[in-house]
DNA sequence: TTGCTCCTCACGTCACGTGAGGTGGC
DNA sequence: TTGCTCCTCACGTCACGTGAGGTGGC
């Protein structure tokens, strides 16, 4: 026999506020068993508080209404498991995100004095294997990781066709509005057989202004700000999207430190190779 | 020589997207070097680049914008440094309760059955030292903490004066709007000289539905929706707040599987002492 | 019968993202 | 000169919180 509850007496029993649990109504993710046709009063099962429960959870680990919805009408357990260990890796990563982010600003603040050595290089058109899309800043890494992935397969039985080193194109709009323009690519000796999304581009010729980053990606933002400051202050700076050569990476070792990116900035002229100060 | 660049080449060296610098801008936490009258476009100095890059390290960690502000305006490295270990106290605090969360999640969702027992207790008011406030929902744990230090205060010298355990009211708004009355109190055996928030005040006499919660604050909904639901199912809800009894708490054990608080729920009439059946 | 509970708008929060519509600089 | 960049509104997002103004139930 299931009682039925107001939804104030609803909100004792689940420690869910009277405006959460309109919310939650209104937007369908937890409906009260009636609903009084003339006064539209609320009636919660008092059998409705196990799930209640379980939605309170959820909200506690910041898991959006729409996801706990999925969770809750998953068709059977295994489904639902699925989702929840989803959510509880996302959060894993988020976790570890943090602790890094935690140690680069630890560094930052500290501020270790660095000299930024820049070099110019001018490079010729080029063909390569590519794969270009729109992406969010946030998928990025993600996105990448896959679309070399898959130029890796494409080069798979012919390693010897590849001409240099992982890279990738990033336009101004992507950095502008955290959304854009990418192109993964390979440069490769000659042409090959593609599908799908791989396609044959002619990566064009540049004059660039280069530098290593040393380290994770997360740390990027100090280089580019060293390098972009370089070019800022000889105003050399050119239209055009930002390189990166991937050299040293996860697939080559575990250790974020011992990564090595090449960030390669348009200019418009050569200058006389040389160092700089890096901001503390 | 600090170059200046446009907000779209700031983007680039700092890694924060052209909304993100307007916004920072309109709050003022980062403003730029310069705005030219007529056009109002934002010149920022290169120099700025390092400011940003701690404000987006900030961001990341979801430090709010205020807060950053403050950080960044601290009069010295002490107060600074403070001001960081502060949100890195609450992040560790945010990460501890996250996983006891999910420990929790994780018990609720695997549904051991519980006999739920509950006892009827007719209480005579009783004199008590009390402290009364409005309170907010995620503020209650640090709260009571604070209000029940600051009773023991008062009886330090005099410790038989103590007539029963540690206790609290919570009023049905408190759980209603996760923010209203609650009064922490000590019953006591004698008058005793009050300053200050605490005073002296009569816990009215109840008739009670009272059942032990075992564990953790954080899973008292259960024990509430138990006895809620007990209550319903019988038609023996009253009027007035709930009370807590704290029998075992953190001052006795570090192990929250320990603690033991009383949960009585205010009814009408007396009932037969027993047992229900705890939901899963 | 009184006052407490419940109802539905309408608007605010926070840190931006998403257009719309228009101008400026190389 | 063209098109890319920049500008300012105005509105949307998400999960509610904060009133306002009014009705229902014990």
């Amino acid at each position: 026999v299931s009682a039925l509850l107001t939804i104030g007496e609803f909100s004792r029993v689940t420690h869910l506020s009277v405006k959460a649990l309109r919310h939650s109504d209104d937007v369908g993710l937890l409906q009260p068993a009636d609903v009084d046709r003339s006064s539209g009063y609320r009636r919660y099962a008092s059998a409705q508080a196990p799930i209640a429960h379980v939605i309170r959870r959820f909200r506690d680990l910041d898991m959006p209404l729409e996801q706990i919805r999925v969770v809750l009408d998953a068709p059977d357990v295994e489904a639902r498991n699925q989702a929840i260990i989803a959510h509880l890796e996302r959060m894993q990563q988020s976790l570890e995100r943090t602790q890094s982010t935690v140690a680069s600003l630890r560094a930052l603040l500290e501020g270790t004095e660095t000299t930024l050595s820049v070099e110019h290089r001018s490079v010729a058109a080029m063909p390569a294997i590519a794969i270009a899309e729109q992406v969010d800043w946030d998928d990025t890494e993600v996105w990448l990781g896959a679309a070399l992935a898959e130029l890796h397969g494409v080069l798979a039985s012919h390693p010897d066709w590849r001409a240099a080193a992982d890279a990738a194109l990033y336009s101004t709009e992507f950095f502008a509005a955290h959304s854009g323009p990418v192109v993964a690519f390979v440069p490769i000796t000659r042409q090959s057989a593609v599908a799908g999304r791989v396609q044959i581009i002619e990566v064009p010729a540049a004059e660039l202004a280069l530098t290593m980053h040393e380290g994770p990606f997360e740390d990027l933002d100090e280089t580019y700000g060293a390098l972009g400051t370089f070019v800022a202050e000889r105003v050399l700076g050119a239209a055009g999207p930002i390189r990166e050569h991937y050299l040293v990476t996860e697939a080559d070792t575990d250790d974020p430190a011992q990564w090595r990116t090449e960030v390669c900035w348009p200019i418009r002229q050569p200058f006389i190779d040389g160092g700089g100060e890096r901001d503390p």
